[in-house]
DNA sequence: TTGCTCCTCACGTCACGTGAGGTGGC
DNA sequence: TTGCTCCTCACGTCACGTGAGGTGGC
């Protein structure tokens, strides 16, 4: 209840602002609410506000449904793939840097002799 | 039409069979064909056979549809996103393998003196 | 006071699955 | 002949979105 650094705060926004942003209705915010899809937290009061993070969900959930005809179960696993797909492209991009790295190191301390690899680029 | 090895045969099933192996209705299959999801061939008559494959589909697809409540584009959506996924896994673990032999190699030709890297195990 | 918010109820539309009914070829 | 297959039509159910209607706090 006491944030520990409460400053800046990060923007947040109403749900006619929100709902305007992504193109949604305010009832169909409300509607992805009651069914556990995007829960934006609560003013004081009982309004409901939505972070940037909340605003970029409804975006990626819209466009599985509008250009795909994914309900919205299936958008929630694919954003949950999606996100571990991303995941594992970082660690190829890590993996792959640290090899040619590594081959580097290799032809370098070989003296130039190198190995029959197959990293052609 | 002339396959070039069309022995031995990979085993097939008629629509009966299909849908009592994945637990559908024959009806459902023939649904599930006409929205474009899985395209069984056809006997030299008109009847639909079902491969391995296209059975292993039926029961992916009812896994995410009766397990998670996604329908049928989001299956779709699903299993192309998981198809993704496990090549992805399968390079991590290629590119993982490769560069614990580089480190091994490298160890090596330093007569022992190692880099100071992190790959503890 | 105005314009927002909140909530619930209720409806229309469509995806999905499945039964019925009639046909034809192993 | 029997039991399958094919097809189309039609229906019930449910997810989804949205409007209506009444309420309350910045």
């Amino acid at each position: 209840m006491t944030p520990e650094n409460n400053f800046p705060t990060e923007p947040c926004f109403v749900i006619s602002v929100a709902a305007r942003m992504v193109g949604l209705h305010a009832q169909t915010l409300r509607y992805y609410e009651r069914v556990g899809l995007v829960m934006p937290s609560r003013s004081g009061g009982r309004q409901r506000l939505y972070s940037m993070a909340d605003v970029e969900r409804l975006r990626r959930i819209k466009t599985f449904v509008d250009e795909l005809g994914v309900n919205l179960a299936g958008a929630e696993v694919a954003l949950k793939l999606i996100d571990r797909i991303t995941e594992l492209e970082g660690q190829v991009e890590a993996l792959t840097n640290e090899v040619a790295r590594l081959r580097a190191v290799e032809t370098t301390s070989s003296g130039g002799r190198t190995r029959n690899n197959s990293n052609r680029r």
